[in-house]
DNA sequence: GATTGTTGAATTGTCCGACAAGTTGACAAT
DNA sequence: ATTGTCAACTTGTCGGACAATTCAACAATC
């Protein structure tokens, strides 16, 4: 009655196996990181192939983040970094439609571990950077209450930098790259709740606890406050009258083209 | 004294643009996903460009995961389904020679959370798959105790599916997101320590207990039986003698070539 | 009626050759 | 030490070409 079972057949496109020749090399330590790639005519010569095939399959290297083509022209071989597939991740998440609460429960529990790490490890000058950060929030507060115009776009920047240097005082690079795609998704959020709620004098002074208790290694205190920071950003979003099952849809996009 | 800045300017290819016109498109939901992508002779028309540059676009498109050529042939649009990036993610964090304690400390927290939600929103579809997982794993430790041989990739597989399985039950993609690629790590470190320590009766007596905790709904259970069939792993680790600051290095590798 | 051939058009994968624009590196001049 | 010059090399883009596949519609068969 069953059908026999069979494994896909795969013949893969030359393209692709330029891909892969090249990526095992880079991946071996054989085209060491920085080093220029051979050149187009090159590659075609040693795989014997077309040059226009050996573009293709760099193509794909280029958008794997293995190979950068820096201002102009020569590409280079590069070792991605972790923090640039943060982006394609939040596009890949919006598209698939998820929800806000889904983002804010991986959140919360992200950041409050990330906060609890680096109570025990930032540095003076991670809380010099958190101090002057501060400062800058501390300035568009004032203007906000003196009801002067701010920029609201500035104002989420420089929310989402505090939280990305706890992230670097954190010192642990798994947690940063689990981390990276939900702060930036936050960003839309962030730009949504606070010009309507006015919230910012909150946000700043939860800064400011935190910062203090990182200063003081105090993780168990860290962790608190982060927690209620977060919770605080949630019912900022409740009161927005949006519901939370429903999708961050493409309103959250916007800077979609890198 | 000081020079005049000047922003970077930058002139991209047109290969790129064609990437860029194509890739908005899609995000704007003019080409819809799973519909056929326009042929290359007819893109290249449209833009008034040749259709080997429109080929390169393609790649780039192709390599974001927006595009898919099923088998052999016909390109179509896709939407990049988030854990595919986890693969790129794991080999960056390799590159990056991250180390097992940074590995651990984010799979303890992501893991943790996980069974936690888990906990209140596992459907009994999840259970029986958990169930028949545990038998699987329950075979292979008897025929371990009986000292006959088994595959320990196997057995390590089995292990991943197991909490695989507790991640969709959690029912949050964004968390998901985030645990795919530390739970690839964890795959080669099993894979080390397995096999000297001979831990298998552990694992599968941690398991479970979680699936119990689990299938009562009980949170805290969860999270504590999680918590320490975590600490154990790290235990086991700390005991085969590796460092657990030195970097996870290529022996991690293995199946670099997708 | 559903599966299995047939056929012809459309499309992809690969190749070749060509050229302008830009980069690189060496060397000369200021 | 900066600036100018020049030749060699590379990349980006173009045009055209052809075999191999895939697709869709239709015909044939059980």
């Amino acid at each position: 009655m069953t059908d026999a079972q069979f494994s896909v057949i795969e013949r893969m496109p030359t393209y692709r196996l330029v891909f892969n020749a090249v990526q095992n090399e880079i991946l071996s330590g054989r085209l060491g990181i920085g080093e220029r790639l051979p050149s187009e005519t090159a590659l075609a010569d040693q795989f014997g192939v077309n040059r226009s095939t050996v573009r293709e399959g760099i193509r794909l290297l280029e958008e794997s983040g293995l190979v950068t083509r820096k201002g102009g022209g020569r590409p280079r071989v590069a070792l991605p970094h972790y923090l640039d597939l943060a982006s394609r991740a939040s596009r890949a998440l919006i598209l698939h439609s998820v929800t806000f609460r889904e983002l804010w429960e991986a959140a919360v529990i992200i950041e409050q571990a990330t906060a609890e790490y680096a109570a025990s490890r930032i540095t003076p000058e991670h809380l010099e950077r958190l101090q002057e950060n501060i400062d800058r929030m501390a300035a568009m507060v004032a203007r906000v209450e003196a009801d002067e115009p701010i920029n609201v776009d500035d104002f989420v920047a420089i929310d989402a930098e505090f939280h990305d240097i706890i992230s670097e005082g954190a010192n642990n690079r798994v947690l940063a790259l689990a981390r990276e795609p939900v702060s930036r998704l936050f960003i839309p959020a962030g730009r949504i709740i606070l010009p309507r709620l006015r919230t910012h004098r909150r946000v700043l002074d939860a800064h400011m606890l935190i910062r203090d208790a990182l200063a003081a290694g105090d993780a168990t205190r860290v962790r608190d406050w982060m927690r209620r920071h977060m919770e605080d950003f949630k019912r900022g979003y409740d009161r927005t009258g949006l519901a939370i099952d429903m999708p961050l849809d493409a309103v959250a996009l916007g800077h979609a083209t890198d």
